[in-house]
DNA sequence: AATCTTTTGTTGCTTGCGCAACGAAAAGCG
DNA sequence: CGCTTTTCGTTGCGCAAGCAACAAAAGATT
């Protein structure tokens, strides 16, 4: 576990605790890894789970399935990405979603419990660990906020420019690159891929975007 | 405030926490009363607040806007529900949604720096204030993953039989009244009300729901 | 280089549903 | 009670987009 110590020193759940706490931190939570082979399930819908995990290496997604067994993609999850953070806290504990690993995934794990419980050396780290937490199931909340501005979106053409411009907002500039393909992108604006590959041809000829591949442009 | 301590006893901040300690934390936590007129927005959408807020009492719901001006409702809000919770504890506090009072509303509210200022003190209850803060981001979350639940869904029949299902569920009987008109109603399923109305009729007349006004029967 | 697989774009068909308009019922109000 | 306002159901129209099928392009495999 020890060579991991310097990536989770740049995690959200660590910010602002240093190595060496880390170190203490990861016993005092009873922190193990858990590995995964790809396309197998880390998490799936309906089951209950008492531990959260950070992902150390490899991607994910979050996904969901409507009644035609059509996928939706939920979120897109990478090294440093948390797992089941909003699961882990809730009462129930039951997932309302499945994550899938995309490739061959390492996860350190952590019961929720003892994040809570206080440990017998009450270190200040525990607190910004407490802190931090809270910080990232709020964020997770934000996410589904912005899920969902595109799900509300009445037209396909809206949704795609609602996730396109927020995906601009993030990386500060008019190009970008997508992490989705074309199908990937159909799966997370929750539309049929032709009538994804339509629109984005319409919207090319009516100059509103430009792109080729997964590399976009606002204009 | 002391009038409404009996009240806080029974809300998922509070809970597990005695109404004389209460009484304690509430001066610990800066906690102060506000009251909105009907129709007057409590929170709104972008900006940014670092309180968060115990419905006393009134009704409130929050909502979206779509590209149309059409009202989108995300959740209603009663007696005993928290507001702006994920927005409190995210790391920008710029409000993803709004509230708007449905009537004369009082809130308690509580700046989120002093929920996690440790009182000098450092009562055990504040602790456990905390916990419960946990929590109620990840019910909150929970909530958001259910009302995706109701979007994704691609007919009207089945966002309507998603929903209905899910309020059966949590009412334990086939038998329930939905706390919205049909205007309402069609504005949390993000669809049109005549859509809404058409569908209704349709599914009563295949027998397989009944109903009148807002009560409501799955058969 | 040849073959197979995956990813995209395109296009006709069909339909679910948004939209608008209207009437009836119910509720609020002087 | 009569009047206004809000709520609810119904229906015809038109279009956005789901669906299916196909072809071209791009990668992958041997």
């Amino acid at each position: 576990m020890k060579e991991y110590i310097k990536d989770l020193a740049d995690t959200n759940l660590f910010s602002g605790i240093t190595p060496n706490e880390i170190s203490g931190l990861l016993d005092c939570v009873h922190a193990k890894l858990v590995d995964y082979e790809k396309d197998e399930f880390i998490l799936e819908e309906g089951n209950r789970t008492y531990d959260f995990g950070i992902i150390l290496s490899g991607r994910a997604r979050a996904i969901k399935w409507d009644s035609t067994d059509r996928v939706i993609i939920i979120t897109l999850l990478q090294k440093g990405s948390e797992i089941g953070v909003i699961l882990a806290a809730s009462l129930d504990h039951k997932s309302p979603v499945s994550v899938q690993a995309q490739e061959k995934v390492s996860i350190l794990l952590i019961p929720f419990d003892y994040l809570l419980a206080r440990c017998k050396k009450s270190c200040p780290c525990h607190e910004r660990l407490l802190r931090n937490y809270i910080n990232i199931v709020a964020e997770k909340g934000l996410l589904l906020h912005e899920r969902m501005n595109c799900l509300l979106k009445p037209t396909v053409r809206e949704k795609i420019m609602t996730y396109l411009m927020r995906v601009s907002c993030e990386k500060q500039s008019l190009d970008f690159v997508l992490p989705f393909n074309r199908n990937g992108m159909a799966e997370y604006l929750n539309v049929e891929r032709s009538a994804l590959s339509r629109e984005l041809s319409n919207m090319k000829k009516d100059k509103v975007i430009d792109y080729n591949k997964n590399s976009f442009r606002l204009l």
